[in-house]
RNA sequence: CGGAGCGUGGCGCAGUCUGGUAGCGCAUCUGGUUUGGGACCAGAGGGUCGUAGGUUCGAAUCCUAUCGCUCCGACCA
């Protein structure tokens, strides 16, 4: 892509409302503009990391045996009269009237309408288990929407719902759910730590929320130091093996970690001193069983091998797609601003020409240009005419992992300088051995 | 919803107290000089001061209402 023929409204200036750093630099970089508040439009540069960011929660999912549907943003009032919730939501759910009058709302979450699909087609054990997502635009009605992104009244999330045959069996789709966002978030270049969370009406220990640590975190975070290092379940997990599931939720549960609603002084006096973490947390996702809530009252039933008929049990897992571009942001960003992990970054290499008004520079970038997007690399050429200083603080900005610029001086040497956003290790090579290197750390 | 603050060219701000019909920096456009880490010179375009009333000879400035945004608190991916 041709910087010049891009849309990437770039400014010095931090724009005053944002506080947050993760916010300031969205903006800054052009990622996200305001419409209202809590309401935003995504730019192309935003647009793209919101999609990557999508396309690897969308992969670990379908890793993990869950299948992807979409439902609508705008449903009718009824199936949430049928659950109870028309009227317990509250306000923070948008209420909206059609033409006849109807009443419609703009869905906050899709356990009704989810549910409602599985009742009209699923009859036997047979079918189960059964876990379905999508990713979708969510409205919310916060009271108060705040840091950009974070807390958006609109949001994209990934909603998946499981749907088993008892509770034992709607465990392991919880312990997969559980092992798949540990990838996730594992390739999305952050730590989430699974936190005990409050477990709703149903009890039991089946209610986890993850959290990204940062500064700007919403949440108080308590943990046990031992749980950051267990690794995630890697992509060779087998999500069949049950034994490994279980494994995988007791390596982490072991330890101490909790948000402040749940926070017990008890059991947080005995982690040991050293390895107590008291941070500030961002929630990024969040599962949990909810058992028969929805089944019962919209009479979502299957029958058993026995013939009997039962009552399905649920779980519901989030993930904050939308939230996570603000979450890696303040996980991993300095004082020039963002630096992306590669897995989600808008572009994997920042081709600097910085002499466009000189032919052999120029031609020595068409062909750098050429040579990377025929290795597989998504490049933002700048290639305007402009001096070059402006373009390196550019490229700092939008933080893509690599930064390759050429330009005359280097070129009678033969070289062109190729630097490494995150470690700012910058090195002089011939653009052969750039572009070898580019390759290699990829693969 | 309770508390605080703010709405002036795309962005950041000054001007408001002490009314006299709008200014600065960045960005943009033109011409020129420049070009290896946010250049310089000259020129230009762009706002009627959130909106609606009111007071006044005269309102960005005073009064009233209204809309919007931000921050702190209670809720959430």
């Amino acid at each position: 892509m041709r910087l010049s023929q891009y849309f990437l409204p770039v400014t010095k200036d931090t724009p005053s409302d944002a506080v947050v750093v993760s916010h300031q630099l969205m903006l800054r970089a052009g990622m996200i503009r305001q419409n209202g508040a809590g309401i935003y439009s995504w730019l192309p540069l935003g647009h793209r990391v919101l999609k990557k960011i999508e396309q690897i929660v969308r992969e670990e999912q379908d890793r993990a045996g869950a299948i992807e549907m979409l439902m609508p943003t705008i449903q009718q009032a009824d199936l949430w009269r049928e659950s109870g919730r028309y009227d317990a939501y509250g306000p923070e759910m948008l209420r909206i009237h059609d033409r006849h009058e109807r009443e419609m709302l703009f869905g906050p979450t899709n356990e009704e309408l989810i549910t409602d699909n599985f009742r009209g087609s699923v009859k036997s054990y047979k079918q189960l288990p059964l876990n379905l997502y999508h990713i979708q635009w969510k409205f919310r009605d916060e009271v108060r929407p705040r840091f950009g992104v974070m807390r958006g009244r609109e949001f994209l999330m990934k909603d998946a719902y499981s749907f088993d045959v008892d509770a034992e069996r709607a465990r392991v789709s919880y312990q997969k759910m559980f092992a798949a966002y540990l990838n996730t978030f594992d390739r999305l270049g952050i730590t989430a730590i699974p936190m005990a969370a409050d477990p709703g009406p149903i009890g039991g220990d089946l209610s986890h929320e993850f959290l990204v640590l940062a500064e700007s975190g919403e949440s108080e975070v308590f943990c046990d130091k031992a749980v950051l290092d267990v690794p995630p379940p890697g992509a060779d997990f087998d999500f069949s093996d049950e034994a490994a599931l279980a494994e995988e939720m007791d390596k982490r549960t072991q330890f101490y970690a909790a948000t402040d609603e749940k926070h017990d002084e008890a059991a947080w006096a005995e982690v040991p001193t050293d390895r107590q973490v008291k941070a500030r947390g961002i929630e990024v996702g969040h599962i949990f069983y909810f058992g028969t809530k929805y089944s019962e009252p919209m009479k979502a039933t299957i029958q058993t091998k026995e013939g009997a008929v039962s009552e399905i049990h649920g779980g519901s897992y989030g993930i904050g797609v939308s939230r996570l571009v603000a979450a890696i942001i303040e996980a991993s960003n300095d004082d020039k601003g963002i630096i992306w992990p590669e897995s989600v970054a808008p572009f994997d290499v920042g081709l600097l020409n910085l002499r466009a008004s000189d032919e052999a520079c120029t031609s020595a970038c068409e062909d750098a240009c050429q040579r990377l997007e025929n290795a597989g690399f998504d490049v933002l050429y700048d290639d305007r005419d402009e001096r070059p200083g402006g373009k390196f603080a550019t490229m700092d900005l939008i933080g893509l992992p690599w930064q390759l610029a050429i330009g005359p001086r280097g070129l009678k040497a033969g070289t062109v300088e190729l630097k490494h956003r995150a470690s700012g290790e910058t090195e002089e090579l011939s653009l052969d051995a750039a572009v070898k290197k580019l390759t290699s750390e990829r693969a």
